[in-house]
RNA sequence: GGACGCGUAGCUCAGCUGGAUAGAGCAUCUGCCUUCUAAGCAGACGGUCACAGGUUCGAAUCCUGUCGCGUUCACCA
């Protein structure tokens, strides 16, 4: 579509081409500050030196011929190097009818033949339950993959699971010595947080062995090697690589129930994926693709047998890729994991890799070595890093209890929402399921909205204390302005119609100033992958709608032609904020 | 030590592909519910944009250096 900038960009530089033989000059239009009067304002400097005008008269100069050339101008005055540019009503009213008309207006639907991305989110250990950590991964993984839809990609997404390794062996250890047989339905707990108790007992054992055989006179560092449980684990992990029948049954029953608890806590947070791998099946893989790659000289074998790359021209170092004993590292399942992803997907034109930024140099590693294979899709790889989430204590820590269970903190976010709405007196007459889901909305819309508006890059502080703030910029302050215009449309009786020849005043204008803006919002925000700014565009829109809500009378319009826009106005706001919040994840009541 | 990221109001954050007098929320203080939902609105207070140089007509924004915080440089994942 074409932006109001694009038509007067071109207008004007034809001018600039007839006046001055001036071709290709930097038009910089950008909307008018607040404080002076406009709607779009030309930045005249960059132009000045090649039309060795001075401002005020290359500005009028401009200024009166499109006063007089395009329609959608109606007037314009000139400060000090600056032209504003004052847009008739009318082109925001046809600018209105258009947003109406359209679907998810600023959104663009993919179609059979558009790009595929894979978004890879979550990707948790199989030893714990997720945490807060995990929640902002989740929530900026799923959010990006609606941002990309919504810029017409076909996306699919997807998670690796760690499901192998000494650290399962751990819990399933734990549970064989001392759990007696319990289970997930047993003991009423859920399945992930089951095997994560396991997990935490397993240490509990370990140090304890630890402690008594330094009691005995071993030292530290061999007490920690031969406890007998940590040596019982790694025999356990050797039978596990070697196909074990009755290990594998244990592993893959205690896997199956932390995935179900998994599944139950995805569920709460409403984000859901296509496709999932497991490392369990693609460390093979990518073993046999170090095999070739040795073969093509990308790689090279030292003398223990070891695989390596040499990354010292690209300003980085070697790189293990096969241990001496021929066993994967981390690298290497994720080499195997991203071409099994292109064998099962063979449109996949790109992936999006949503892991913390304590990863930036493996990923960094990881892409140089994709494109030293010579993958085609190697170039349109981007690992979406992201800053941790540190409480007030400092980091995140397991050993010292300060880790943020997700479940628990969904949990309190949907309570806190109950007791906030109880004592605006607003749960009257409904009944325990319409405040389950009421309170479930709002809670959750505050913690995804608290997440999401932040940076991607930047670290957040959560201070579970001050929890999360539910008036000024948050969720729900969104979806209770949603709430205010669905409320509005429920009285409104009969169809409604634009006239085009109503005037608008300020608070209006600059509701449907705002609204244009939304397609550029949502182009930008894909193209860096920044859920970030649509919530700041949604802050900025209900900001905006509120001030004319508690200004401007809707129903009390003097005619109803006026009353008649301002209900549309209305519902094209409410069109936008369903729009963008579901690129947020973010539900919305119809009254709070 | 090398690499990467961050540093804006008391706190949490916008603004960063250079443009006019740096913006919000929270907190503190004033007003506004006999008119559409006060989880709201209107306003006050609050800034050496870490520091120092440089580029430019113009720098919070770009470049260089310094300081501070974080991450990372494993035959861990």
């Amino acid at each position: 579509m074409e932006t109001l900038e694009h038509v007067l960009s071109e207008s004007v530089t034809h001018f600039l081409s007839d006046r001055f033989g001036l071709l290709g000059l930097p038009l910089e239009f950008q909307p008018t500050r607040k404080d002076f009067e406009g709607d779009i304002t030309l930045v005249l400097f960059p132009l000045l030196k090649l039309t060795h005008q001075n401002p005020a008269v290359l500005g009028a100069e401009i200024g009166a011929f499109l006063e007089e050339q395009s329609p959608d101008i109606s007037h314009y005055n000139v400060v000090s190097g600056f032209l504003n540019l004052f847009v008739s009503d009318r082109y925001y009213l046809s600018f209105l009818e258009g947003f109406l008309k359209t679907e998810d207006y600023g959104h663009t639907a993919p179609v059979g033949d558009s790009p595929t991305i894979m978004v890879e989110f979550s990707s948790p250990n199989t030893n714990k339950p997720l945490h807060l950590g995990h929640i902002r991964n989740n929530l900026l993984g799923h959010s990006v993959s609606k941002i990309l839809e919504a810029n017409g990609n076909h996306v699919i997404k997807t998670q690796i699971i760690n499901d192998r390794g000494i650290h399962i062996c751990k819990s399933m250890l734990a549970w064989q010595h001392f759990g007696q047989g319990e289970t997930p339905e047993s003991t009423s707990l859920k399945g992930d947080q089951f095997v994560g108790k396991y997990y935490v007992l397993f240490e509990i054992k370990y140090r304890e062995q630890v402690v008594g055989l330094v009691a005995g006179g071993k030292s530290q560092e061999e007490a920690e090697k031969n406890a007998p449980l940590l040596v019982e684990a790694q025999q356990m992990l050797r039978q596990w690589e070697n196909n074990y029948p009755e290990i594998r049954k244990l592993w893959s029953q205690m896997n199956q129930w932390v995935y179900k608890g998994f599944e139950a806590t995805y569920k709460s947070m409403g984000v859901d994926f296509d496709s999932y791998y497991y490392e369990s099946e693609t460390y093979l893989l990518g073993k046999s693709i170090i095999e070739e790659g040795l073969n093509k000289g990308v790689f090279f074998r030292k003398e223990d047998g070891s695989v390596w790359i040499d990354l010292r021209d690209e300003g980085l170092d070697e790189k293990l890729l096969l241990r001496s004993d021929g066993t994967a590292v981390y690298m290497t399942q994720d080499i195997g994991t991203a071409n099994q992803r292109v064998v099962d997907h063979p449109q996949v034109k790109g992936m999006v890799y949503t892991v913390g930024n304590e990863q930036d140099y493996h990923f960094k590693v990881l892409f140089l070595i994709l494109q030293k294979l010579g993958y085609s899709w190697a170039d349109s790889l981007f690992h979406l890093s992201y800053g941790m989430v540190d409480l007030p204590s400092g980091k995140m820590k397991s050993r010292e209890g300060t880790v943020v269970d997700a479940d628990d903190l969904i949990e309190q976010m949907k309570n806190t929402a109950g007791s906030i709405a109880a004592e605006h007196g607003k749960i009257e007459g409904l009944d325990e399921e319409q405040r389950n889901v009421l309170f479930q909305k709002i809670g959750l819309g505050a913690l995804k909205y608290f997440i999401l508006k932040v940076d991607p890059k930047k670290r957040i502080l959560f201070d579970p204390e001050a929890s999360v703030d539910f008036n000024g910029n948050t969720g729900p302050f969104i979806q209770y302005t949603y709430a205010r215009i669905q409320s509005l449309i429920r009285k409104v009786e009969g169809e409604l119609e634009l006239h085009l020849d109503v005037s608008l005043v300020d608070k209006e204008k600059e509701i449907l100033k705002h609204l244009s803006s939304y397609t550029e919002v949502v182009k930008t925000s894909g193209e860096q992958y920044s859920p970030a700014l649509v919530a700041n565009y949604l802050y900025d829109l209900v900001k905006l709608f509120n001030s004319f809500y508690q200004n401007v009378s809707v129903f009390g319009a003097r005619d109803q032609k006026l009353q008649s826009l301002r209900l549309m106005l209305c519902q094209a706001v409410a069109n936008n904020i369903e729009s963008a919040t579901s690129l947020l994840g973010i539900d919305l009541p119809d009254s709070m």
